[in-house]
DNA sequence: CTTGAACCTATAGTCGCTAGAGAGATTAGA
DNA sequence: TCTAATCTCTCTAGCGACTATAGGTTCAAG
């Protein structure tokens, strides 16, 4: 039996966090001592770590509560879990691409700035100017 | 004299994100006509222009606050506009790190899973198991 | 003058937590 | 057994940058 402290302890995850994820539904309300504590077993602590894991990949809670539900039916396709990792590995892509671009424009602005004044400082140029900027952002 | 609306049709920032900006005091609240509606002037197009332009940036509107504060004084060492498009640019750098790092264990989870069923699916096992993972995230 | 589009304010919701208050529970040591 | 320290409880509010909705008012074209 873990308390609370012990489970965010052993997993990473904040305290609040955990009763945070209890109440979006992605943890069971685990038993609670006479005093109304929770106390967890061994399962949960698997549960959490799993959630964890999956919220370092950058995965939404709607995504892992997916996943959570997945993992509990070992015997139905795992078609479903495949698309939610491809899905996200995709929008992942996306976001490495779109922040390409805010860097190459960004590079570009700072390097011009040779300025001493605001007046004729180039960052503060491009930003009034749609003009400076190399492409579409 | 442009309405809210004709604002918005020409920079593209919605209006209620207009209204938005205003109470974040990114720009200031305009004239009004005798019935209460905003009616703006040239000069708010411009600067509307220049927020929008720096939000597709990535900028927080923190930065854009300091930035609008420096535009207004051409006469300022351009130093502080400099420093603040400097560090975003190292964060957007640092988003990208991280990303790549997602982008390469997601990969390697997805090609992995040849699994039919959930028992054998090689993305719920890889989020179950943090062993499973190539090195830290 | 009528009508329909545009505008107004105020409030609540989004996501994934995080912080704080104030009260109660547990546990280790004396 | 008592006490003190630590842990945990619920509830509420806040973050950033909007977005949505409701219910009402004003504007402008015909």
């Amino acid at each position: 039996m873990y308390s609370i402290g012990d489970l965010s302890r052993k997993t990473g995850v904040k305290i609040p966090t955990i009763r945070y994820y209890e109440q979006m539904g992605l943890i069971a309300a685990p038993d609670r001592t006479e005093g109304n504590q929770r106390r967890y077993e061994r399962r949960e602590l698997e549960r959490l770590s799993f959630i964890r894991h999956a919220r370092d990949l950058g995965l939404s809670i709607e995504a892992i509560r997916e996943l959570v539900e997945l993992s509990q039916h070992p015997e139905k396709p795992c078609a479903g879990a495949d698309e939610i990792a491809v899905e996200h590995l995709a929008s992942v892509r996306a976001k490495i691409a779109q922040l390409k671009k805010l860097e190459h424009e960004l590079e570009r602005i700072v390097s011009h700035c040779a300025g001493h004044t605001v007046g004729d400082c180039y960052v503060i140029r491009a930003l009034s100017d749609h003009g400076l900027c190399d492409g579409e952002h």
